[in-house]
DNA sequence: ATGGCATGACAATCATGA
């Protein structure tokens, strides 16, 4: 089985990547963050093509996540739950079902903008309400996976220049707080898992040519519950789509489970 | 140097991203 996360950055712009994706990797459950556009606007009929049944929450100009399930691999989704049930939210950014006797979580963590302001209690407040609803769902699922894009860095080597960045938005000790509360409730990081690349980042900046300085961060992530751990064997970054025309900033990450 | 790109809403700039 292999779950990925990807954030398109408009689904509506990034549909042919999202095809071509998939078309080469095809996974069994593809998690899409930042679809930017309304329900009535999904693509449900392109991406029904590609074999994969879609299950959405989007909005108008911002937000919206996906879960594209593979039913011929994993069959059709279960209990569908959108958004955090404990945090009354306007924001689409949060989507859960079980696929293939998996709890996948697909997330679309606040950005933050800068520590101290609104958008950024908002951040921590968000990934409060989080942690207490994961924590009785696990106790339902102990297969569970967390994918999405965190906006959170949780180590330096998550961040291409620590020095520059200590402290900032993405980064803070609150924030890595708030992704080690996570951790607490038993899930593991499976891209550290593994041995990896150094320099390993999930996003560059579009401007000052980051991606070909590799100037990015690693924010995007696939958390399993330790029952979900036992049977990961891989978890990677796939940089190809960053290369491509009209790219999204930030660019897959996928994760590989024995049945 | 709070810029640079990119996207969407909207019709010239502005909010937001990370």
């Amino acid at each position: 089985m292999q779950l990925a996360t990807w954030n398109v950055n408009s689904l509506k712009v990034r549909l042919g990547h999202v095809q071509d994706w998939l078309r080469s990797n095809p996974v069994d459950v593809l998690c899409l963050q930042e679809l930017k556009l309304t329900d009535e606007n999904f693509p449900i009929t392109e991406i029904a093509a590609l074999g994969y049944t879609s299950h959405f929450t989007g909005q108008k100009t911002y937000n919206g996540v996906a879960l594209l399930v593979n039913h011929a691999k994993v069959g059709e989704a279960k209990d569908l739950v959108k958004n955090l049930p404990n945090f009354a939210d306007e924001q689409q950014r949060l989507i859960t079902a079980t696929i293939g006797g998996v709890r996948v979580v697909c997330g679309y963590f606040p950005n933050g903008q800068a520590v101290g302001s609104d958008k950024f209690a908002y951040k921590l407040n968000w990934l409060d309400a989080l942690t207490h609803w994961l924590s009785d769902e696990m106790e339902r699922h102990p297969q569970l996976a967390l994918l999405g894009d965190y906006n959170i860095a949780p180590e330096d080597r998550d961040v291409h220049d620590p020095a520059k960045w200590e402290g900032q938005n993405l980064v803070s000790p609150q924030e890595r707080q708030a992704f080690a509360r996570l951790q607490g409730l038993g899930l593991r990081d499976t891209f550290r898992m593994f041995d990896q690349p150094e320099k390993s980042f999930s996003w560059w900046d579009y401007r000052m040519g980051a991606f070909r300085r590799n100037a990015g961060l690693r924010i995007d992530h696939i958390l399993v519950s330790s029952a979900l751990a036992e049977r990961c064997t891989a978890c990677d970054i796939d940089r190809v789509p960053r290369t491509w025309e009209q790219p999204s900033d930030h660019t897959p990450v996928v994760a590989t489970f024995k049945d």
